[in-house]
RNA sequence: GCGGGUGUAGCUCAGUCGGUUAGAGCACUGGUUUGUGGUACCAGAUGUCGUCGGUUCGAUCCCGAUCAUUCGCCCCA
C-alpha cells in the first residue's frame, strides 16, 4: 500500500488536472512574451550553496525546507525550492551581463519539505519572470504590469488584490531594522513565542504576525516609511505613479515584507481570499544585491513567481480538450485501411482517435465519451465501394463519403 | 515542527448503539438494439470498511500507533 502511494505532498497530474495547469502556464508564457520575456529552463537541482548563499541562512526555506542530498561524488546538491536563484546563477554562468537587460520567463517544479495542505505541496510548480540589469523603476512597473495582465487574462482580475510596499535600499533597510529591533526589545516580554524567535532571525516578519498579542505592539511600531532615505522614497514614488498612470489598482501595505533575504525596494503580492491560508498567488520584488552576492558583477533585478497549483484551483472552468474525429473500422481489411486513413488525416493536422476494440456500438459509445465531433465508419461494404460513412455525432446526421474526399469532408468539422 | 477534523466500491457519501450475506447515487460491464453513440428501461460486477497492533467470545465500529488527507499555526508561490 504505502509503496504504491505517491510521496507525501506530491501529486500525479492526470489529463483533467494537467490541462488546467497548462492553461495557467501557457497564459503566463504568452502574456509575458508580449513584454519581451523569453522562456528559459534551468536545472531542477543545483549545488546547495546556490540556494544557501542567496536565500539567507536564517530563512525557513534554507534551514528546514530544502531537499538536500549528496551525490555519488559527495557534492551537496539541492532540489530547487524557488526559481530566482537558478536564474541568477545561469545569468552569471553564461556571462549574460554582456546582454543586459536580460528578460527571462521560466516554469517548472519546485521542492520544499513543508507540511502539505491546500495550496501547499512538497513538489509544486511555479511560473515566473526576472528582468536583470535595469536599475530604474520602469522595470518594477513593467514586471508588475506583466503579472497583472497575466492574472487578468486568466480571468482573475476581480479575484486578486495587489498589495505593494517598499523595503527601501540597503541603507534604509538597515536603519529601519535597527530601529525596529530596538523598539521590539522594549516590548520583548509581551511578544508571542513565534515573534521572539523571529526577532533573531527575521525581525521584519514580525510586522506580518497574526498573533493577537503582537498586534498592539505592531500598531505602535516605528513605520518603515520614516526610515526611508530620499532615494528610496523617490524610487517608490515613481513605481506607484507609474502603476497609477497605466491604471493598475493597488493598495499600500506597509506591513508587507518578503520571506527571502535578497529583496529590497519594491515588494508586491497578488493575493486572493478564495484559497484559505495560502492566499498569495503571485509575489515578487526587487533584488539589487543578489547577483553580486552570488559572485557576479553588481547587477540589479526584479521579478515575480506565481504558484501554478493555486492559480489552477482558482480557474473556474476546465479548458476543453481538442475534439477528435474517431475512425471505427470493422473487420481485418478495414483495420488496415483505417491505419492509413488515420495516418494521412493526422498528417493533415486533424485530431484522430481510433476505435480499437469491441463491436460498433461500444466504439460509438467510446467515441461519444471522448466528445468526438464525428465518427468515420469503415466496414467491408464501404471498403468495396471506396467510401466511408461519416456520422456527425452532434446532430446524428450521416452520409457516405468517397475515401478520396474524406480529408475535405473532415475539414468541414474543423470549426 | 505544533494543534484539530477525516479515512467505507473508480468517484461522492450513507451505515453498523460491537454480532456473522456492508449499502446508495454516479461511473463501469452486459442486454433491450447480432453494423450506429447521447435518452430510457432491465440485469450484473466491484470492497482486504487506509495500515499495524490492542481490548473483546466476536472489531469496519471502541482504544493506541502509523500512513495519507484536510483545516489552522508556522512558512510561503
Amino acid at each position: 500500500m504505502a509503496a504504491l502511494q505517491p510521496v507525501r505532498g506530491t501529486h500525479d497530474l492526470l489529463p483533467e488536472q494537467f490541462i488546467r495547469h497548462r492553461a495557467v502556464e501557457e497564459t503566463a508564457r504568452k502574456i509575458t512574451e508580449r513584454y519581451g520575456y523569453r522562456e528559459v529552463s534551468t536545472p531542477i537541482f543545483e549545488f546547495t550553496k546556490v540556494f544557501s548563499r542567496t536565500l539567507g541562512d536564517t530563512s525557513d526555506v534554507v534551514t528546514k525546507e530544502m531537499y538536500t542530498f549528496c551525490d555519488r561524488n559527495d557534492e551537496s546538491m539541492t532540489l530547487r525550492p524557488e526559481g530566482t536563484a537558478g536564474i541568477v546563477r545561469s545569468f552569471i554562468s553564461n556571462g549574460l551581463a554582456q546582454n543586459v537587460p536580460v528578460k527571462h520567463f521560466y516554469r517548472g517544479a519546485m521542492f520544499r519539505y513543508e507540511r502539505p495542505q491546500k495550496g501547499r505541496q512538497r513538489q509544486f510548480h511555479q511560473v515566473g519572470i526576472e528582468i536583470i540589469g535595469v536599475d530604474t523603476p520602469q522595470a518594477d512597473i513593467e514586471v508588475i504590469a506583466a503579472g497583472w495582465d497575466f492574472l487578468s487574462e486568466i480571468g482573475f482580475k476581480d479575484k486578486v488584490k495587489l498589495e505593494l510596499n517598499t523595503l527601501g535600499d540597503a541603507e534604509s533597510r538597515k536603519a529601519y531594522k535597527d530601529k525596529l529591533v530596538a523598539y521590539l526589545k522594549g516590548h520583548y516580554e509581551q511578544l508571542s513565542k513565534e515573534s521572539k524567535e523571529r526577532l533573531e532571525k527575521n525581525p521584519l516578519r514580525i510586522l506580518d504576525s497574526k498573533e493577537e498579542c503582537d498586534k498592539p505592539i505592531i500598531e505602535n511600531a516605528p513605520s518603515m516609511a520614516n526610515s526611508m532615505n530620499e532615494d528610496s522614497v523617490e524610487f517608490f514614488k515613481e513605481v506607484t505613479d507609474g502603476l497609477t498612470a497605466i491604471g493598475i489598482p493597488f493598495t499600500l501595505n506597509p506591513k508587507l515584507v518578503r520571506g527571502l533575504d535578497y529583496y529590497c525596494h519594491t515588494a508586491f503580492e497578488f493575493t486572493t481570499t478564495e484559497l484559505g491560508a495560502q492566499g498569495t498567488v503571485l509575489a515578487g520584488g526587487r533584488y539589487n544585491g543578489l547577483v553580486k552576492q552570488m559572485g557576479g558583477s553588481a547587477t540589479t533585478g526584479v521579478g515575480w513567481a506565481a504558484g501554478v497549483e493555486r492559480l489552477a484551483m482558482l480557474l473556474e472552468e476546465t479548458p476543453e480538450f481538442p475534439r477528435p474525429v474517431t475512425i471505427i473500422p470493422i473487420g481485418e481489411e478495414a483495420n488496415k485501411e483505417a491505419l492509413k486513413i488515420a495516418h494521412n488525416l493526422r498528417k493533415a493536422g486533424f485530431v484522430i482517435d481510433m476505435g480499437y476494440s469491441g463491436n460498433l456500438k461500444k466504439r460509438m459509445k467510446k467515441a461519444n465519451k471522448l466528445n468526438a465531433k464525428a465518427a468515420i465508419i469503415l466496414g467491408g461494404d464501404e471498403l468495396e465501394r471506396s467510401i466511408a460513412i461519416v456520422r456527425n455525432l452532434d446532430n446524428g446526421e450521416q452520409e457516405e463519403v468517397s475515401l478520396n474526399n474524406l480529408e475535405q469532408k473532415i475539414a468541414d468539422f474543423a470549426e
